[in-house]
DNA sequence: CGATTCCCCTGATAGC
DNA sequence: TGCTATCAGGGGAATC
């Protein structure tokens, strides 16, 4: 059994812990072909909807290519066959040897980390070599898709996704871009509304920052999460971008955070959280000035900031 | 068109 | 102790 602490806590892969996976599934699974796959839990699979059909189209493919985009992690298989899974909350992939013990995953031999039989793999693919990839998933809000290539480029969550925030040529103005209203009228350059925190997490304007690397990022800047982003000068936006930049590749160079039950595909944690400064920290000292750090809800999200550090 | 609310799901926790 | 109600949370869909 996992041990509970484990269980209790939410797991949220972004942008680092997503990268963390793609590298180690990129060093585990490449040019592997596909035997089998097995699901208790076929609603996860948004399409093809029929899972037989699922079953037999990805059967043998080859998995040429992994790479991500935003939080979606996808595998282009051989004859133009696209396999994307979103990991949503709580969904992790793993890979490893198990055996189906009484409806449940037990890994073969030692296994992962005193884990004796993972009860929330919802999705498991067996590999030519024997080595299996399993969908861990303890709320079921994981997502699917087996596509063309048409399919995918015509995906509409896909299609407006916002640009990587590390990518090199993301550069400051094109991130003060997006804070622009995409039809910005004749004249008046009018703005993107809305709270810092709320478009920071909004995937179109920028893709794979979710709740706990937007706290992150804020509590760097020294920015309010409730700020509005019309109120946010040249100067502001220059110190969350840097912010953006700082943290996110801290957490990847860290492989993800730790704190939850992410774990990398081989069962280990990262080790972002000794970063961690403000998510999941309310009523512990801000490491900073010491002032008590806060949580409030946004936008029917949690946000944790530093009210001394992060004024409005 | 934008902003808000609901919903998917399951384990932890608070309240009785 | 044990039951029930409530909550978290990414993101898509429905609704205001």
């Amino acid at each position: 059994m996992l041990c509970a602490r484990f269980l209790s806590e939410q797991y949220m892969p972004e942008l680092p812990e997503v990268e963390t996976t793609i590298g180690f599934l990129n060093k585990r699974i490449i040019n592997r072909r596909i035997k089998d796959v097995w699901t208790d839990s076929a609603k996860i699979i948004k399409k093809p909807a029929d899972f037989k059909i699922f079953k037999r189209e990805i059967k043998n493919k080859k998995i040429e290519r992994i790479w991500r985009k935003g939080k979606n992690i996808i595998f282009n298989l051989s004859e133009g066959k696209i396999l994307l899974i979103h990991q949503k909350l709580t969904g992790h992939l793993l890979v490893g040897y198990w055996i189906l013990d009484n409806g449940y995953w037990k890994p073969k031999s030692r296994g992962f980390l005193g884990e004796k039989v993972n009860t929330y793999i919802h999705l498991l693919f067996t590999l030519d070599n024997g080595l299996m990839l399993g969908l861990s998933d303890l709320r079921k809000f994981a997502k699917v898709l087996l596509v063309s290539k048409d399919e995918f480029e015509n995906l509409k969550d896909l299609r407006e996704l916002g640009p990587e925030p590390l990518d090199k040529t993301f550069s400051f103005e094109k991130f003060k871009e997006r804070f622009e209203n995409k039809k910005a009228a004749k004249g008046e350059p009018r703005q993107r509304r809305g709270k810092i925190k709320q478009v920071l997490m909004d995937q179109t304007v920028i893709a794979g920052i979710g709740n706990i690397y937007s706290d992150e990022i804020l509590w760097e800047a020294k920015i309010h999460p409730l700020e509005n982003v019309k109120m946010l000068d040249n100067g502001k936006l220059r110190k969350i971008y840097k912010a953006m930049q700082k943290i996110l590749k801290k957490g990847i160079e860290l492989r993800g955070e730790s704190f939850s039950d992410y774990r990398m595909p081989n069962g280990e944690k990262g080790g972002f959280d000794k970063y961690r400064k403000v998510y999941r920290r309310k009523g512990e000292k801000c490491s900073r000035c010491g002032a008590l750090i806060e949580k409030i809800k946004t936008g029917g999200r949690s946000a944790h900031f530093c009210p001394l550090c992060q004024k409005l």
